[in-house]
DNA sequence: TTGCTTTCCGTAAACGCTTTCCGGCCAGTA
DNA sequence: TACTGGCCGGAAAGCGTTTACGGAAAGCAA
């Protein structure tokens, strides 16, 4: 017998038994109302419907969870850094991850679904994002979350959308950013456009699959205009921070080496941590060394020069992911499985380009990143 | 009988019963070495985790949940416009909301939550976070998201934090701004330091609380100091947007009626939108009108001129919401309640003041949001 | 050996809902 | 009046856990 079923006012929130009895009808009914089933009396309806609003009631979601298999819940992993080491730029690098979630919400809702958050601090490789698979019907990983190893496992056991991860084929359903699209417009740009030949390439973390694509992309079309990367032996490896960056920078200044023509960096934070170590040792980009980033990030525009880089649809990429991973958990048909997402080249001052407009400019009725990217 | 206790392997994804089969115990048994409750031999116990790990057993997080009566979940609903609606402007101001997202999740995690996520529209004000109640064990409520009463109502049903809130006292615990401390230091500043008399004052929706006390705390402290605000009659009102202070500010410089000395926004993001329509006017900020903010979000370092404004610790406002909620949820006596958190006065140059950098500068080792705002 | 405690583990009853199966009621027809 | 269908609503079986409750085994003193 449950717990409210004997007699009188049930103590703690009410159930479906309390509205049953409030409304002199059976569970089932109840349940049937709610879910709008089977055949009912418009009389009927109303009466439970009114029991609902006097006792307040909402259905437990667990129960219903438990009852019908079905969560409505997309779990979301992502990497974060530790509270406690987060500066002013690095809050800005979150962009991505911020607007990833933002279009992942949306779109989730859009479903019927909700979002279960969970950050990962990089390093802890803890079970946290195996338990997010019983808490929710499927789950979206962001790249970095989980080896690639892991990732092949878990998709295994749950419906499971890899994100901004490698292109490698894989158990999982990648959804990313064209990488190699975005790189080679930058390279085509700074060979065709500008007549650099001495580039250098500032990659991210080395275990990083974007980092890597993006950083195999520059180099082999570069090479195939002509011009030629430093090695990366050469020291020009950070790790997708702006104060790593910075430091890679500044030691690669004082080592007395000749700079490359232009410094092509993996994100838009690392790019601004260049900037900001040439500005310290004099010297002026883009007169001196052009600098560009990847990301696109809302301060990108507004740096001092300007930053050219590549837009990569954030927000969209998580919308996107949402819609693969409902695909594969109602087990639609037609849905797309492996998708990749345009990037689009924005040219602006960093690379020796007049700057589009003066900062602010155009800042209205530049639409969304959805409609601007596709 | 349940689903798996037939014979052979089951078919879906591992229960329990499967986990107890396969090490020879009782499902009792397997539950009480998943929770390390109770006595357990050594053997026993291994058995049993030797067991989950080869069947990959993950447990079902609703059936878990409507046993124990605890979810460890933590439901947080924000306003969102909608997906379409929304400029590269628009965007950075949900700063303000990942900000508080990103404070909220890293704190639930802290405690052993998961954060379940509702972004609401605007003027929808369907019962969306009411079905968030049967799905978490406590609800965290950003400011405008619901109507006053329907929190107090809610509040009653669930633990409830609100966030950002008007600090009238309500059945719910409020997690807030100092908004009265940032308007009286910019008031101060703007009449003490820079001699300024007549002011305007951009409001954001006037239905948000956020927005009327700032007007109300900044009003009252001109007036005592000797100033005037010009009555928000005169059409001084937008609605948070850039777009909109961009069109109240174009329209109000078009009526030729003679501006103020300084226009004191609501909120960053209408401070720019302020300044554009300015420098459209041909007029310059600050040396014609001064111009400030509220919020100090990133860009409002970078923007030329920078931008005047109060800085409100967006991320520890999430990360001590939940703090409240847990205290809530768990019964500590010792949970302090209502919480106001501190607001600084941030002195760039669009108030008039000296840009106190070039922009870029000072940017690393500026520290964390929560640190730099205790 | 007996009798008690201490460990250890299995049985079974919830938890609150969804859903299937079935039994009744009513109108319509012969 | 008796019978057939079409509708409606109740009883009950799960869903996969947790958690009393109690029984068996093991240890120890008498």
């Amino acid at each position: 017998m449950p717990a409210s079923g004997g007699g009188g006012q049930s103590s703690g929130t009410p159930t479906i038994y309390d509205v049953a009895k409030q409304a002199n009808v059976s569970i089932a009914t109840v349940s049937r109302v709610l879910n709008s089933h089977g055949y009912l009396r418009a009389e009927t309806r109303d009466r439970v419907l009114q029991a609902v609003r006097e006792l307040h009631f909402v259905p437990n979601g667990p129960a219903r969870q438990l009852s019908s298999g079905i969560k409505k819940v997309i779990g979301l992993a992502f990497i974060r850094p530790p509270e406690d080491e987060m500066s002013a730029v690095e809050e800005d690098s979150l962009l991505f991850t911020d607007a990833v979630i933002r279009g992942a919400e949306f779109a989730a809702q859009r479903f019927g679904y909700s979002l279960l958050l969970t950050g990962v601090t990089e390093g802890d490789s803890s079970n946290d994002v195996t338990a997010l698979t019983g808490k929710a019907d499927g789950v979206i990983v962001l790249d970095r979350v989980l080896p690639e190893k892991r990732v092949a496992t878990l998709a295994k056991r749950s419906p499971l959308v890899l994100l901004a991860g490698s292109g490698k084929p894989q158990a999982a359903v990648n959804v990313r950013v064209d990488n190699v699209q975005g790189m080679q417009a930058i390279a085509q740009h700074l060979v065709a456009h500008h007549g650099f030949r001495r580039f250098a390439f500032m990659a991210g973390k080395e275990s990083s699959p974007d980092s890597t694509t993006r950083e195999e992309a520059f180099t082999e079309m570069v090479r195939f205009l002509g011009g030629q990367v430093e090695p990366s032996e050469e020291g020009w490896s950070s790790d997708w921070t702006t104060a790593g960056a910075f430091k890679t920078t500044r030691d690669r200044l004082s080592s007395g080496r000749p700079m490359p023509e232009a410094i092509v960096c993996a994100s838009d934070p690392m790019a601004l941590g260049v900037l900001q170590a040439l500005q310290d040792a004099g010297l002026r980009a883009p007169r001196d060394v052009a600098v560009t980033g990847f990301d696109d990030i809302p301060i990108a525009r507004h740096w001092n020069p300007s930053l050219t880089t590549v837009r990569q649809p954030s927000q969209q990429l998580g919308s996107v992911g949402v819609e693969a991973l409902v695909g594969l958990i109602e087990d639609r048909p037609n849905a797309q499985r492996d998708r990749v997402l345009p990037t689009q080249l924005v040219v602006r001052a960093s690379c020796g380009c007049p700057a589009p407009t003066a900062p602010g400019l155009g800042l209205l009725n530049t639409g969304s990143w959805g409609s601007e990217s596709q």
